[in-house]
DNA sequence: ATTTGTCTTTGCGCTAGCGCAAATAAGGAA
DNA sequence: TTCCTTATTTGCGCTAGCGCAAAGACAAAT
């Protein structure tokens, strides 16, 4: 698989770069890829390489000392991700990547990336850029963990991810169709698995959803969007 | 009140910045001064100063649409915080920043700064540093929110507030003695006033700490740290 | 078609923690 | 000192959501 320029420059911090940036940057990097279930890296591994998704879809999680585990963020094709090993020496990943879907990555050496950026004001501002957006989201998601009820937050978790994938995948038919597992959406969410069903459960029988196995389609958005934003 | 460069630099995105460059950030920045309960900026206004707290405490707390609030970051002496103006154009706080002690601030446009970071790399660089320790710090707090209970959370919170508070000053106490209200330090971890009371009087009961009207002392850091880690 | 493994549903009991109300305590101001 | 404001404590009832277990549904493999 090759990657042309355009391609790349759909990814936030090359948006700007120079035709040679992109040449170095591709010839310095290679691609992988993994099947779903697969992991690009594990929490605790030292943060050599920083990625960006080509395609497939993948999760970064951070379990905690005891073992429950929590769905920082789910990556789509064309973010960047792994960022943090550029600008700190010897940090280890906060996360693992694993897989939802079969993926593929472009793949670059951070201390690269680091060196590119002392010399490139773009690329570091860039990256901070992209940085102020995850930190916004994740703030926002606390802010919800905190004040919200499940249902609230299950509703808006199901409408920020079609949002997502709607924006990344060109088509923009009104549902989208997402894969997740009932256990994902539970991580995603805060929440437990059994919880998550229930409430999945109630929603497709007053027709807000449709579920299936590893699978959810949005039917009224309006109608999840009410959930989302009631008061109490 | 002047800042000496020695003083600044130990502000982190500056620790490597020359004299010439220090003394740029002084002449275009300006000293605030506001009393405890009084706010620097709010949630919502455009996002065109960035500031580096001098001295006193200063809280981030973002509220939701319905008037909820949840305590994002409390930043210490030296921190630089709302520094998310200088890299993108037109933004707003994400989050007020209230004085919970009398507190002085050194303020510096967005703008300038961004035109700083053009052509020195090593701002982009520093400040994207600090936003990965920013991301690391509240994703693990959105872990533990997501994942352990109130009781933990809380153990948690006031440990990590304490290693904090004497890092910035340079009294290295055993005990330190934090001022803050039971509401700060529920909005804190995503619980109530009642429940904070409940547990902070439990815990002063059986000697761990000692609290008083917005007012605690770590007595035993280790029975803490046991409670905040315990599995189960 | 049957088996096997995984994912999902649902019933059931339980409890951590919420939320209200009323009492109490601690400072600050007059 | 006394008053006033604001923070804190504590009792009490309640429920959202957890966690287990067992059954059911689906998909892939043989």
């Amino acid at each position: 698989m090759t990657l042309s320029h355009h391609d790349l420059r759909q990814v936030n911090v090359f948006a700007e770069a120079t035709d040679d940036d992109l040449q170095l940057v591709t010839r310095n990097g290679f691609m992988r890829s993994i099947e779903e279930g697969e992991y690009f890296f594990f929490q605790g591994d030292p943060a050599e390489y920083l990625y960006v998704l080509i395609s497939g879809q993948v999760k970064l999680m951070q379990s905690s000392p005891n073992g429950k585990q929590v769905n920082i963020r789910t990556i789509q094709p064309w973010e960047m991700f792994a960022a943090l090993g550029a600008v700190r020496k010897d940090a280890t990943y906060p996360a693992s990547a694993q897989a939802i879907q079969d993926s593929a990555a472009l793949v670059v050496r951070s201390d690269f990336m680091s060196e590119m950026m002392q010399t490139r004001p773009y690329l570091a501002v860039g990256l901070t850029r992209l940085m102020t957006t995850l930190i916004q989201e994740i703030q926002a998601r606390y802010r919800e963990l905190a004040t919200e009820r499940v249902e609230q937050r299950i509703a808006r978790t199901l409408l920020r991810l079609a949002s997502q994938i709607g924006q990344s995948s060109e088509s923009q038919t009104t549902s989208v169709e997402m894969e997740f597992s009932r256990q994902d959406l539970a991580e995603m969410t805060g929440t437990t698995l059994f919880t998550v069903s229930r409430t999945l459960s109630e929603w497709e029988k007053i027709g807000l959803i449709d579920a299936g196995r590893e699978r959810i389609r949005i039917k009224d958005s309006q109608g999840l969007t009410k959930i989302a934003d009631q008061s109490e």
